[in-house]
RNA sequence: GACUUGGUAGCUCAGCUGGUAGAGCACGUCCCUUUUAAGGAUGGGGUCCUGGGUUCGAGUCCCAGCCAGGUCACCA
């Protein structure tokens, strides 16, 4: 089917035609040696103008002026902006102005891409601008772009549309600066973490993302399947227990920056795939753990703001060491004024109950725990601090407290009233593994879906002998929210997972129309009169569809014979 | 999944108790040799998300649907 063209659109394809009849290629293939980017030069040319007579930049087109033999236009680097100052007679110092008068100015737009070279100068308005010597067109944009215009921090007609934004990232970078910054602040977060754990010596591995038993976390998975193997395959929920085969396998020190992938609901703080970072040391337990996770987190925070004290949202959060610990018993003592921990299950569920949490028969002692925790404790915890030791049913990878009966050696760090890591000692003991797996199994069959599975090649692994380890889970997207101060998930992914459009009912409307023996370019005016099918147009007025026609033939400027009334009484009768 | 707000030009948005679809920017044409979100003049551009209904008449009111945002629930 023929693409349906704005009027600015096709503007530009004629523009493309008008330049390869000059003689121009839009989309050259030679490589374009810049010697200078728009901040480099802005930042340094008062100063020092010896190094800025002869500049070769190239970027996007983002605003022009054009003032008969003078104009001004704005390109856009990965650094940033720059001025440009075009003179007619400098352009084209001889007769043919063509360069300047239709090349520049007519057949030039908003979105092209060029590469200039010139010298820089201070307008009288003060600008630094480069006075263009010669430019080449290296990319003819075929689609308007959406234009900002800012002026003293004041932004006009932003392009602020969050589904327009996600869907089409390219325009939203081109267009909004800041969030390029916040993708930049990610790498960053990535690459000092990454910086922090190969100086430790640690091994950064990879493992399978198509897993024939999904494993390591609670969490519904997405499933596929391989023809060949004729097998069920699972996305990964979690890497955990490949990285603790790794570990028996002897490396004493190993991590992964993991793609995970959870079939959950979607919003705010969840997307379908998400980045995980987990890490496994051997002959360290949960207590060494945390304050490795201090240090590493400090560490980024500096690096990345050179300081601890971050603004995000209304909040001050400060990431110095040491952060604050409190067991679970003692966070939901301290923020319900009940201490929970030698009460039984019936005691605590009427607790629950009597501060307005829901509960139900299925919730055993320790989720009661959790969804008090959950409610009560994790909201208000905005510094980031460590909450340990969790009730052992919450945690069948963990190992059970060295002193406390019921609870596991399991810390998380809460920042922003949200779990951004997950800890503990690794269970080891593979008997004890072995029974908890069968707890889960006994889960799932009474219906919960995010029941563990038995892996055997990992239990097997087990009873090899693991080293005592301790394990860690850091979500990379939500810790890169927190320090990049961005409020939902999906602006610190290029690409949240979007539902997919669904294509325009009417798209098959022309379609029906010339299978119907209706010329094409009627069918395109008929649908364009509004007539969305066959059947709604068999329901018009043949006079009236024939007057619309006529009509639209005028306004558009088509060049072709009107129909004859006749010829449309048929289409319409059929 | 529930509740809630919204969908009007390429972008940002107005459009009252229903009465011939608007603005700014962007785009076209003309003029203009240094402008600062915007040089001047002028012109074009719309399935008002889709489908039904009420009405002489619907962008506006009613119903259904699609899409998105926000809040909540599950989950990292």
């Amino acid at each position: 089917m023929k693409q349906q063209l704005s009027e600015q659109e096709q503007i530009r394809r004629d523009a493309l035609k008008e330049l390869r009849k000059l003689g121009i290629d839009p989309y050259p293939a030679r490589t374009f040696d810049i010697n200078a980017t728009a901040r480099e030069i802005r930042e340094a040319f008062p100063q020092d103008n010896k190094g800025f007579q002869d500049v070769r930049v190239a970027g996007r087109i983002m605003s022009r002026r054009i003032m008969g033999n003078a104009s001004f236009a704005e390109i856009q680097d990965e650094s940033g902006r720059i001025q440009l100052y075009f003179n007619r007679d400098e352009i084209c110092p001889g007769e043919d102005k063509t360069l300047y008068n239709t090349v520049f100015k007519r057949l030039t737009d908003i979105g092209d891409i060029i590469g200039v070279n010139g010298f820089v100068f201070t307008t009288r308005m003060g600008e630094t601008t480069i006075h263009v010597r010669e430019f080449t067109l290296l990319c003819k944009s075929l689609r308007p772009l959406p234009v900002v215009k800012e002026k003293d921090g004041k932004v006009y007609d932003a392009f602020t549309d969050p589904e327009q934004r996600y869907r089409q990232r390219h325009l939203d970078l081109i267009v909004n600066p800041e969030v390029r910054n916040v993708f930049r602040q990610r790498a960053m977060l990535m690459q000092q973490m990454r910086d922090f754990l190969l100086k430790q010596a640690y091994l950064e591995v990879e493992t399978p993302v198509l897993q024939p038993i999904y494993g390591g976390a609670a969490a519904r998975p997405f499933k596929t399947h391989h023809h060949t193997l004729d097998t069920t395959l699972y996305l990964r929920i979690a890497n955990e227990l490949y990285l603790k085969r790794l570990i028996v396998g002897g490396y004493e020190g190993v991590f992964e920056f993991a793609k995970d992938f959870r079939n959950e609901g979607m919003g705010r703080f969840h997307n379908p795939e998400f980045t995980q970072m987990e890490l496994y040391v051997a002959y360290k337990d949960y207590e060494w753990m945390m304050g490795l996770v201090e240090e590493m987190v400090e560490n980024i925070v500096l690096g990345m703001h050179g300081k601890t004290l971050l603004t995000v949202g209304e909040k001050s959060i400060d990431f110095r060491r040491p952060w604050k610990r409190y067991t679970m018993y003692e966070a939901i003592a301290h923020f319900t004024g009940r201490d929970v921990s030698e009460m039984n299950e019936t005691r605590i569920r009427a607790f629950a109950e009597s501060i307005g949490i829901e509960t139900d028969n299925t919730m055993g002692r320790g989720k009661l725990i959790d969804e008090l925790f959950g409610e009560k404790c994790e909201p208000h915890l905005i510094q980031p601090t460590f909450i340990t030791d969790y009730p052992v049913e919450m945690s069948p990878l963990a190992k059970k407290h060295r002193s406390k009966p019921g609870l596991v050696e399991r810390f998380e760090a809460i920042c922003n009233g949200k779990e951004i890591c997950n800890a503990f000692s690794e269970l080891n003991d593979p008997i004890d593994q072995r029974q908890r797996f069968e707890e889960q199994l006994e889960l799932g069959r009474r219906g919960d879906p995010e029941a563990m599975m038995l892996d055997e090649d990992f239990l097997k692994a087990i009873e090899t002998g693991m080293p005592p380890t301790a394990g860690l889970g850091i979500g990379i997207d939500r810790l890169a929210m927190i320090l990049t101060n961005q409020a939902s998930i999906q602006d610190v992914l290029f690409f949240p997972q979007m539902r997919p459009e669904k294509p325009a009912a009417a798209s098959s409307a022309t379609e029906s129309f010339t299978g119907a023996g209706i010329p094409e370019h009627w069918a395109v005016l008929l649908k364009q009169a509004g007539y969305s099918d066959l059947s709604s147009l068999r329901q018009a007025n043949p006079n009236k569809v024939f007057n619309q026609l006529c009509g639209l033939r005028k306004k558009l400027k088509i060049d072709i014979q009107p129909p004859r009334p006749e010829e449309v009484k048929e289409w319409i009768k059929g």
